[in-house]
DNA sequence: TTATGTTATGTTATAATATAACGCAAGCCA
DNA sequence: TGGCTTGCGTTATATTATAACATAACATAA
């Protein structure tokens, strides 16, 4: 990686770390080019691919986005928990129920090498009832 | 839901069932327009969601594509193990590992809707290195 | 049966997401 | 320095998905 790779990238995590919830690649280019006008989209998936690489970002597939990790670090798949009202994504770590799903896909021969696990629904504050639609 | 959508509904289903690996929206659009030449994307996603709502096809997130589920009927998540060398998919039921996960995603206060668990790696065939790349 | 409202579908267009391909530059090492 | 490898910028385009609106199908009751 060269340094303008690790400026953009460092500037991709800046950018996701402002926000709570999920951005698009493009929402990420958009942001981007405030700085810098003439990046291209090849340029953010690249740094969006590494960083997911490294676990500073985690891409939903759910939802075609990206969060920055919000643990600082671990090597485990992440349990993300998104709330379809208000676009919120909660990061869980639980690495007995990653054994588990290991196990289960397993029982065939399968050999897992990542975990995808999302769950949608509505956080604390959407589903309480406290601010109704 | 009308005859003709019941129609469209029923070759989506048909044409999913020949491939034991994930389509696309517009592989399965290819496929029905050999039959039906003027079908538009959004008949083949509406078709799609209704299927996938009803449970007889998965959407797989993480490829952005479909396949017909495999155990004719459940209603619980399933565990989509999805071989990265050959494409295979494979369906696990496992009710025990959803309400651990939602009791994990739960703890927050968050109320889960819908469970989204793929996995990644090889298949049997793939990973035992029988057949070498 | 016809009128009427409601929901589903067809159609056009376009939005949003993602990557192939290739030439040039940066970094590395003899 | 020169040659090698990898990464990056750039252009173009592929792929995935949906908005919007007109029309058609169906249900129901007068």
């Amino acid at each position: 990686m060269t340094r303008q790779g690790q400026r953009i990238q460092k500037e991709v995590l800046v950018i996701l770390r402002r926000h709570l919830i999920p951005r698009s690649a493009y929402d990420v280019l958009g942001e981007l080019r405030q700085i810098s006008p003439k990046i291209a989209p090849p340029t953010v998936y690249r740094a969006l691919a590494a960083l997911t690489q490294r676990g500073r970002v985690h891409r939903l597939e759910s939802l075609n986005a990206f969060i920055a990790c919000q643990c600082d670090q671990h090597q485990n798949a992440s349990i993300l928990s998104i709330c379809d009202d208000c676009g919120t994504v909660e990061e869980s770590v639980a690495p007995d129920l990653v054994e588990e799903l290991s196990g289960i896909a397993g029982q065939s021969g399968f050999a897992p090498t990542r975990h995808v696990i999302e769950v949608h629904g509505l956080c604390a504050s959407c589903g309480t009832g406290d601010i109704p639609a």
